[in-house]
DNA sequence: GGGTACATGTAATCAGTTACATGATTTA
DNA sequence: TAAATCATGTAACTGATTACATGTACCC
């Protein structure tokens, strides 16, 4: 990435920032309905990654004079130049599928047929839920912005249904 | 996970040793064309891991009484038992994708369609690359085991050349 | 026998996670 | 006004990454 001191997590943050989130859990609450679904960290790096941002002057820290005292971020011009050299210079690193399902069927050759097709029915249930909830947001969609990434998240949620599903039925 | 001392990453060096494995560099080469491509580590890891492992019993160390006096390790029974459990027990974490390429597209409003059509045709490239890497796999097939991951891998990919395909087109 | 690629590891650092703690606001 | 939930943070730990270092085997 352009900036070595700066990680996927930290482009998160800008990002969320430039789209106008101003404290850590307001952060929150935008990654919980979105980039949450693939790319999720805890509510704790919330707190941590803005300091870090603050530091190299890509953010700018405000504090709330009175109730609270929230920190209140805002992005610098010198952020914004950040992330949108980030988003125009080619993603390098390979794509990375974190899923324990497939890791067990993997390492699951001591598994019965029986037991490979009960892995296969609950991974299928729970992308079917997963997939649910990415149709729900396409039917209320309020951020035309975002409709891509969603429906990559339906393609790769049908996708991944129908490989269980399979493994589930097959005899 | 059943043993809350064991990461994923844990249950892949088990699982490793388990099929065969015997050292370090030897589970670096197995990765390399096999879970390496969805689930990704750096070699130091498989160093440290295992020492883990050992610490808990799950793993044997033997160290070579001469030339490179490397670490050989094996499974014990109790490691067995933990990777038997394991893959027999629900996975409950949701599947992460680590993608750049999405993130920059989730992030990517201040880029013009021509920019975003560029970032398409890039990632496009990659996950071609991929689905011939995997395809050439598949041909070339000795592990019968892995027919089922490898063909996730399969569709994964060419759910995401389409997905980019169509972005890099749409006018 | 000098270079190059393969192979094996360690040390230091840091990102990321877990766990804890508490304040503010709403609701019953 | 007590309880529950929402919101905001910090501290400690450790898994994971980066960088370094060196040994061994092959090959030109």
């Amino acid at each position: 990435m352009s900036n070595p001191n700066l990680t996927a997590v930290s482009y998160v943050v800008l990002g969320l920032v430039a789209h106008g989130a101003t404290t850590a859990y307001d952060m929150k609450q935008k990654i919980a309905g979105s980039v949450g679904y693939f790319w999720a960290f805890p509510h704790s790096q919330l707190y941590a990654e803005p300091a870090r941002l603050v530091e190299l002057g890509l953010l700018e820290e405000e504090r709330e004079q009175r109730g609270r005292r929230r920190r209140i971020f805002s992005i610098t011009e010198a952020g914004r130049q950040a992330l949108g050299d980030w988003v125009r210079e080619p993603a390098t690193e390979p794509t990375q599928i974190r899923d324990t399902g497939l890791l067990k069927l993997f390492f699951g050759d001591s598994l019965s047929p029986q037991e490979v097709r009960s892995l296969a029915e609950a991974q299928e249930r729970v992308h079917r839920e997963r997939l649910a909830v990415y149709e729900s947001i396409e039917h209320a969609i309020e951020e035309p912005r975002h409709a891509d990434t969603l429906r990559a998240g339906l393609l790769f949620e049908r996708t991944f249904v129908e490989f269980w599903r399979e493994l589930a039925t097959r005899r």
